[in-house]
RNA sequence: GGUCCCGUGGUCAAGUGGUUAAGACACCGCCCUUUCACGGCGGUAUCAUGGGUUCGAAUCCCGUCGGGAUCACCA
C-alpha cells in the first residue's frame, strides 16, 4: 500500500505538519516554568472537578512563573449548549483564578498559540491525521457508528454480561487502496482510526507527577482519531493541541487514568515525547446506597460552580476549600497566616492526594463564616447587596434604600477582636438579621417568639416593668445598670454565684431577665448584643416591640 | 467481567520501620460570660482484614475484602 498516495486521497488539501511546527515556536520562559491549561467543554456550567483542576493549574503556573491558558474543547456538537462558550472562563474570572491566555470572556483570544477553540483548529488536526496516514499509522474506517449514549450503554451491558472483550482490531484496517477509493466514490463517510500496535501483554508507562511512574496494559484498540464529520475526539485533539501549545503538564481528573494508554500510543505514533500528567482526585459524595460516587451535576447541585454564587458563599471561601482539598497543609498555613491572600500560599503539586475526598459542606461553611466575620460592615453590605441583586430583587431594593441602617446592622459585634460568625453565606442575611430586616411588628405572631408557655407570665411582668425605664440613648453602663436594677426588683439574681448556690430563691438571673427582653426585641433567644440592637432600632421601635409581646401574652 | 486507582476517627487528613498516631471541621461535655456568640479546655481510633518479613509494622511484601473510576465516531 502506498500510504502517501492514500494520505493525499483522504486529505488532499491538508497542510504539512511542519507548517504548524514552524508557526508555533517554543515559549520563551525561564527554566522550570510550567505551562498548564484548563480545557472545558461548553456544557453550560463549570463543574467543581474542573474547577479543582483549574485551581491546581493556577497554582502551578503561579509558583513556577509559568503560563495558565484556557482552551475550549468544543468538538462534541451533540452536547454543545448555545451561548455556553464563555461560562467556564467567566466562572474562573469571578472566582479569581482566571487564565492569562486563551479564550477570554469578550470572545477575543489572547496569546500566540491559538486558535484556542478546537472547532477552529480542524485544519491543524487534519495535518497530523494526514501525517499518520502517510506513515501507515492510521486508516479510514467506514463502519457504521454507534447510536446515542443509551445505545452505547446497552451494548456495553450486553458485552459485559457475555464477558466479551472489547478490544478487537477494526475490520477496516486491511482495506485496499482500491476498496477505499470505491467507498469514497460511493460517497461514504469515513472515520480515521489509529492502527494500534498494541499486543496482548504489552505494557506501557506514564508519568504522573503525584503518583509517579504508572504501568498499564498497552492500548490494543484502533481508536478513532477523526470522526466522520472531520472533527477529532478528545484523545487525538488534546495530544496535538498540548504539543503545539507547548503545554508541559496536563492536569485532569483521574477518571482519565484508564484511557491514558490510548493517549500514550498517540504520542508514540506522532513521534512525540509524552507530557507529564497530574491526575487529580475526583470529588465525591455519598450516594443513597451509602457508597461514595463521583459528584455529578445530575444529582448534586454542588457540582455546578454557580451553586456557590447562588448560595452567596464568598468566592474566596470556595477557593480556599478547594485549595485545601488539593494541598491539605493549606489550613495549617492559613492558621499561621490569617491575613494573607490565599494566592500567597506555596502550592506543591506533589502533595495532591490520590484518594477521592467526600465533599464537606460543613467545612466549606466554616471557612466561609470565618472569612465573612473578618469583613467590614460595608464589605458585608456590598456582598449581600450584590447577591440580592441577582437572587432577591426585593431585598436588593430594600438594601439600597436603607444603606446606612443595614450597614449598622451588619456592624453589630463586628468591630471587636472576636467578631461573631453568624453569617455563613450572604443568602442567609435576611433570615439571620430578621429582627432588623423584616417588618417585625406586623409579621410576628405569638408562635413566632421563642418562649416556653410556662414563662409567659414572667415575661409579661419583665416587659411591663422594663418598658418604663428603657432608654436607647443611655450609655451602655447606664443601660446595663437599669437592667440589673429591674431584674433585682422583680426577684432575679444579679449575682451569678448567689444564683447558682440557691437558684430556688430567684425567678432566674440577669441572664434570664435579658433573655426575656431579647425575645421581645428580636423574637429569638439567640441574637447579638442587645444594647447595640436597641440603639439601632431607636426608642419608639423598642417600646413598640416590648409592648407588642406584652399584649400578645 | 477486564483494567487501573484507593482504603488512618462521622468528614478532610499528617504520618514512609520505634510517635502518648498531629491538626482542622462536625458532634458531645465543661469553663468564661448579662443572653447569643467568640474564646479556652477536654472527650471518642483494636490505622479495612488475614498472613508474612522484623527485636519492633499504620508504615515493607503477599492474599482477602470493601469502595471508586473506566471500557462511545463524549469530554
Amino acid at each position: 500500500m502506498d500510504y502517501i498516495k492514500l494520505a493525499n486521497l483522504l486529505y488532499p488539501d491538508a497542510k504539512d505538519a511542519s507548517y504548524w511546527e514552524e508557526k508555533y515556536k517554543q515559549r520563551n520562559l525561564k527554566e522550570g516554568a510550567e505551562v498548564v491549561r484548563i480545557a472545558p467543554s461548553p456544557t453550560g456550567y463549570l463543574h467543581i472537578g474542573n474547577f479543582f483542576g483549574a485551581m491546581v493549574d493556577y497554582e502551578i503556573a503561579k509558583t513556577t512563573g509559568g503560563v495558565f491558558y484556557l482552551r475550549l474543547e468544543d468538538t462534541d456538537k451533540k452536547r454543545e449548549i448555545d451561548g455556553a462558550d464563555f461560562v467556564a472562563v467567566n466562572s474562573l474570572n469571578t472566582f479569581g483564578i482566571a487564565p492569562i491566555e486563551g479564550s477570554t470572556p469578550s470572545g477575543v483570544e489572547v496569546g500566540n498559540y491559538g486558535p484556542y477553540r478546537q472547532s477552529n483548529r480542524l485544519e491543524i488536526y487534519k495535518s497530523y491525521a494526514k501525517k499518520l496516514v502517510s506513515e501507515g499509522k492510521a486508516f479510514p474506517c467506514f463502519c457504521e457508528k454507534a447510536g446515542d449514549v443509551n445505545e452505547v450503554y446497552e451494548r456495553r451491558e450486553k458485552e459485559l454480561q457475555n464477558q466479551e472483550t472489547i478490544s478487537e482490531k477494526d475490520v477496516c484496517r486491511n482495506l485496499s487502496y482500491d476498496e477505499i477509493c470505491q467507498k469514497l466514490k460511493q460517497g461514504k463517510k469515513f472515520a480515521l482510526r489509529l492502527k494500534s500496535n498494541g499486543k496482548e501483554g504489552d505494557k506501557v508507562f506514564g508519568y504522573d507527577l503525584c503518583r509517579g511512574k504508572m504501568e498499564f496494559p498497552a492500548n490494543c484498540k484502533d481508536i478513532v482519531l477523526m470522526k466522520d464529520n472531520g472533527i477529532p475526539p478528545y484523545a487525538f485533539a488534546h495530544v496535538v493541541d498540548d504539543y503545539l501549545m507547548k503545554t508541559t503538564i496536563v492536569v485532569r481528573g483521574s477518571d482519565w487514568l484508564s484511557t491514558w494508554p490510548q493517549h500514550l500510543e498517540i504520542y508514540n505514533a506522532l513521534g512525540l515525547k509524552p507530557l507529564n500528567y497530574v491526575h487529580t482526585p475526583l470529588i465525591c459524595k455519598l450516594g443513597e446506597n451509602g457508597n461514595k460516587r463521583k459528584i455529578s451535576k445530575r444529582y448534586d447541585p454542588e457540582a455546578d460552580m454557580r451553586y456557590y454564587l447562588e448560595m452567596g458563599i464568598p468566592t474566596v471561601a470556595v477557593c480556599e476549600y478547594v485549595l485545601n482539598l488539593a494541598n491539605s497543609n493549606f489550613e495549617i498555613w492559613r492558621a499561621k497566616n490569617p491575613d494573607l491572600d490565599f494566592r500567597e500560599f506555596e502550592f506543591n503539586p506533589k502533595k495532591i492526594g490520590v484518594s477521592s475526598p467526600l465533599f464537606d459542606m460543613n467545612k466549606l461553611l466554616d471557612i466561609s463564616k470565618n472569612i465573612i466575620s473578618k469583613m467590614t460592615a460595608l464589605e458585608v453590605y456590598n456582598n449581600v447587596l450584590n447577591w440580592a441583586e441577582q437572587f432577591d430583587n426585593d431585598f436588593a431594593i430594600y438594601l439600597k434604600n436603607n444603606k446606612e441602617f443595614a450597614t449598622k446592622v451588619f456592624n453589630i459585634d463586628r468591630e471587636s477582636k472576636k467578631p461573631r460568625k453568624d453569617l455563613e453565606m450572604f443568602s442567609q442575611a435576611k433570615q439571620v438579621f430578621s429582627y432588623a430586616f423584616s417588618n417585625f411588628l406586623k409579621d410576628m405572631n405569638l408562635d413566632d417568639y421563642e418562649i416556653e408557655k410556662e414563662n409567659f407570665e414572667k415575661v409579661k411582668e419583665v416587659l411591663t416593668n422594663y418598658k418604663q425605664v428603657v432608654n436607647c440613648l443611655d450609655d451602655k453602663e447606664t443601660w446595663f445598670n437599669k437592667i440589673k436594677e429591674q431584674a433585682s426588683k422583680l426577684g432575679y439574681a444579679v449575682d451569678n454565684k448567689e444564683y447558682k448556690e440557691n437558684p430556688q430563691n430567684f425567678k432566674g438571673n440577669t441572664a434570664t431577665f435579658c433573655e426575656f427582653v431579647r425575645v421581645a426585641i428580636t423574637g429569638r433567644k439567640n441574637s447579638p448584643d442587645l444594647y447595640t440592637i436597641i440603639s439601632i432600632l431607636g426608642q419608639e421601635e423598642t417600646i413598640n416591640r416590648l409592648e407588642k409581646l406584652e399584649k400578645l401574652l
